[in-house]
DNA sequence: ACCACATACGAACGTTCGTGCTATTATCGC
DNA sequence: GCGATAATAGCACGAACGTTCGTATGTGGT
């Protein structure tokens, strides 16, 4: 069993996590964290011992989820399409998830901290380089079990992919345009069309 | 000739739509910008008389100048792809210029500002609009000159590209994949040959 | 049941935030 | 050049920021 700092630690990265996903990183403000959980401002202060540390530790916290969430389940699906889209449309909803008010906390810390320097910031880096990378390896796996094009650029895709995400969540969640998720998934068929291996049998799955 | 309040506030603005472009509309603080522009904290207050209408001028001073950069030079392209694609290289442009050292503001403010109902949120999401219009429009006079397919889909296009150009710009900026750039203009060669004509005769101009 | 220690609190620190006043200086039409 | 008006500075405010400190209360192993 967890010790009593450890719950509350728990529950204080949990909450915050929602939080910065509307607020960002730095609108991410330690009263008024404390305030929503009814804690004294240095009750929680003294979990962490500094903001930065908070968030450094908020990153790692949404990581975790993240790889619960999305990774991890995706890379159960077999190699090769199956797996790619488990990924896109776990991402899809991870971007929606009820605990994420604000969505993707990553997105959002990406240009909130693409100008600043700092720990925080080489945290996120290398958070971020992961993900391209689980992306960029199932696309080479698929290559490798030959249900992908053998001339496949696999970091090529991964970009254009997270590019799909990233138009989503911005058609989605600033303009609010209804029909932003049936487009990501017409992009996301699109670009899977350019890598699929093309066999000589004329069969392909919807 | 403008008087000099105008001229002062012109100042302003341009060096607020830098800032604003590395720490967002609301790290953008007037105190801190009075200093880099030498002047006292409410002799610039004085200008605008609240945050809020600093933030919606520097959203509109940004657009204007958007405009006169992006917009503007890429209508006079004939229609089709060269229009298209002076549209895609000027934005790259912008989103490099050295005025704006942060990248695309607009960019920035959007994921600062998706969460955050209010004016400025709202003039946000119209000049947004606004430009997503003018991609779609572009599509839509390609069709109509016989230069695009025409089951074309316009909105469809403009959303996959404002992906390529979101995805460029955080694997640019936060990642600083030396690379990003020359996927970004592969990626939109890719969303180009999804809704060119393809006519009887083989010739394709680089 | 006790005691060492982890956990939380309340108050205060110095700064910076946005925003009002009032006074002084600069501009510009006549 | 004068005089009305625009433009800027100076100062102060209440609130919120991250942080520190001393102190109280609770937990958990023995």
């Amino acid at each position: 069993m967890p010790t009593k700092g450890q719950r509350t630690r728990s529950a204080i990265l949990e909450h915050a996590t929602g939080l910065a996903s509307q607020l960002g990183l730095t609108g991410l403000t330690i009263g008024h964290l404390a305030d929503e959980l009814r804690l004294s401002k240095s009750g929680l202060f003294a979990h962490f011992r500094s903001k930065e540390a908070l968030q450094i530790q908020v990153l790692d916290h949404a990581a975790a989820k993240f790889v619960d969430q999305v990774v991890r389940p995706s890379l159960r699906e077999p190699r090769g399409e199956p797996r790619l889209r488990a990924l896109f449309e776990r991402w899809l909803a991870w971007d929606a998830a009820q605990s994420l008010p604000g969505g993707c906390v990553f997105a959002q810390a990406a240009s909130e901290l693409d100008d600043r320097a700092g720990p925080v910031r080489d945290r996120l880096v290398r958070l971020q380089r992961e993900w391209i990378g689980v992306l960029v390896t199932s696309v080479g796996l698929g290559v490798a079990a030959g249900r992908f094009r053998p001339d496949a650029d696999a970091e090529q895709f991964a970009q254009d992919l997270y590019g799909v995400m990233l138009a989503f969540h911005h058609a989605w969640r600033l303009l609010t345009d209804p029909q932003a998720e049936a487009r990501a998934r017409r992009a996301f068929g699109a670009l899977l069309d350019g890598i699929r291996q093309t066999t000589g049998d004329p069969e392909d799955r919807p």
